[in-house]
DNA sequence: TAATTCAACTATAACGTTGTAGCTAACAAA
DNA sequence: TTTGTTAGCTACAACGTTATAGTTGAATTA
């Protein structure tokens, strides 16, 4: 086992000042050829690195940016931090992983840890509990402590910080309206519970679209799945809700906000020989792979991940290299 | 903005030196009761907390751990790394992410930023150029420096570590066995090329189980699946070739080493109106979801990824605490 | 010859901690 | 009175680095 060779230990082999052996390895001019030349030889021969925690204590910058997301595996998830990591390797940044699996507490505490930790900057998606609580306070104070934070995908408007978001409500409008452009006006809606903003914002789509059209819209038609963390159930649930709607009401299309629900539909629909799309066509907003190996192939409208992962981290990176002034925030709206 | 108050501050505001406030905020009893109140008061009044990097860098522990992975956006790897993500936080560990993307330099390069960095021990799955490769180098030289490693899934056998692996032979023999016990003899096997560890020993689990039946193997019904980044294309080669093989050959189940060419054999099956699991079995090595959104569902083999996670976090940490000898290396197998 | 300049280096402080050793005043023991 | 003990504090070094401000000795200039 070899330790790290350090400036210190280079000095004293070679009877120099720890401030020549720096400025030697920096190629400062005040230091004479030959010597630098000797010491630049010495350093390689004994593959010297400096040692980044050192410099990070000194620069007060760790090169590392914290991400906290509500789930990790999650395609749309998995697919952002993907492309954080890869936008933020090119820039000379490390990536670290926090996940709140959903729960508030968790996220306060990730949020803490990372604030007094190895990081620069933070990128997160907000957990579907601290929505519900509208409790932001974790975020603010980090922010307050002069950590800059991204917002993706869940996102909370009065925050001073860089959003990155879906035009949920456009695109669930469109969703909406090519099916009633392709003579499709019961539709029905699988959404999350209100407090989950991107839910609701492809509601007021969806809703936009049929007050566009003049269709009223059917409450008995619009499914909101309660979400209870064990999922399996969950979606059993939805799945019983699902089969009775579609014995009392006629429903020609299906919008479902996320894959899972999506894909949960087609199940159903499946087991009830229910032709799709020629009876009940099916759009879900999705990146999944879900969909590229069930037949057939639902529609979907892409969350767009890897736009936002790269969006999220070049905008925190300005904000740590001083590209973009530090108290000035965007909010990128992806198409 | 308020930036994080330090020891020194602390010391300044209240004229004492800044080893009394240390002191006192360690409880030490050294110091008296009254000064030690007033200085615990004041810091948590001012929300004091240590500086970790200051920490790290006299300790020369970072509390984190580094975790290379070929690929991010797969549903087996997220899972490891929820799973080591998650028993790390719970063992007071951070988790930094690098993604190799199957690359053998950027494998290196990763190697290189978290042995420089702020890391004290690494989890990792090789990539398969550098299996191809068979060049190790980057992970002995780590190991040298004295950062432990710990490898997972595609592993090699001769490094100085600690591994996980799914015993994939046996698993791959039981489920050839299974296939055979229900009079299933000719089964397709769709593989990787040799040098993927993994792939090559699920093939010997299923030339062994074929020569304990006395099943003469044919090569017509192996196919490796030669590896091209681009995936897309790499999936439809495997699907013509997989359409001519059941055109040629009689075939009455298929073994897949992962999900995506049981996913792609699903396809192909469907698309030639071959029932599933009548005319021909599919079984898959997978921990996916694609099994479960797709009917009729392939029976899988878990590649217990959450189990591997855990495993390798333990492992890691128990070096890191020095709860393990640092000279000895286990090697766990997951049944 | 004395003052000036300059090249080539070194010393020091600082980033925020902690542990060890050292100091001081008060009191007890001899 | 002198010595010893102790409580309660402070000074200092170290972790590895870099930037700023010196310090040399020799060559150049007036």
């Amino acid at each position: 086992m070899i330790r790290r060779i350090t400036l210190k230990e280079i000095a004293n082999e070679l009877n120099v000042s720890i401030s020549t052996v720096s400025k030697s390895l920096k190629d400062s001019h005040e230091i004479g050829e030959e010597t630098r030349k000797k010491i630049k030889a010495f350093a390689k021969a004994h593959n010297y690195r400096p040692n980044n925690i050192a410099l990070s204590l000194k620069n007060r910058k760790t090169k590392t940016i914290g991400v906290i997301i509500p789930e990790i595996v999650h395609h749309f998830f998995s697919i952002v931090i993907n492309s954080i990591e890869k936008f933020s390797t090119e820039n000379g940044y490390n990536v670290i992983i926090a996940v709140s699996n959903e729960s508030f507490e968790k996220e306060v505490l990730n949020m803490e840890t990372l604030a007094n930790g190895h990081i620069d900057g933070i990128i997160m998606s907000i957990a579907k509990e601290t929505l519900k609580k509208q409790d932001f306070h974790h975020i603010k104070e980090t922010i307050d402590l002069g950590i800059p934070v991204v917002l993706f995908d869940r996102v909370i408007s009065d925050l001073k910080c860089d959003k990155v978001i879906v035009n949920d409500k456009q695109a669930a409008k469109e969703a909406t309206q090519t099916l009633i452009d392709d003579n499709r006006k019961n539709i029905l809606l699988l959404t999350s519970e209100d407090y989950v903003s991107v839910g609701n914002l492809r509601t007021e789509g969806y809703l936009e679209a049929l007050k566009d059209n003049d269709i009223i819209p059917d409450s008995d038609l619009i499914i909101k799945v309660k979400d209870k963390k064990g999922s399996e159930l969950e979606m059993s649930h939805l799945e019983d809700e699902l089969e009775k709607v579609l014995i009392t009401k006629k429903v020609d299309a299906i919008l479902g906000v996320n894959e899972i629900y999506a894909g949960s539909a087609l199940k159903v629909l499946k087991k009830n020989k229910i032709s799709v799309p020629k009876e009940i066509s099916i759009i879900s907003f999705t990146d999944g792979v879900i969909s590229r190996y069930s037949s057939p192939s639902l529609s979907t409208i892409s969350q767009h991940g890897e736009i936002m992962g790269e969006r999220s981290a070049k905008l925190l990176i300005n904000k740590l290299t001083g590209k973009t002034e530090s108290n000035q925030y965007k909010t990128e709206i992806i198409y």
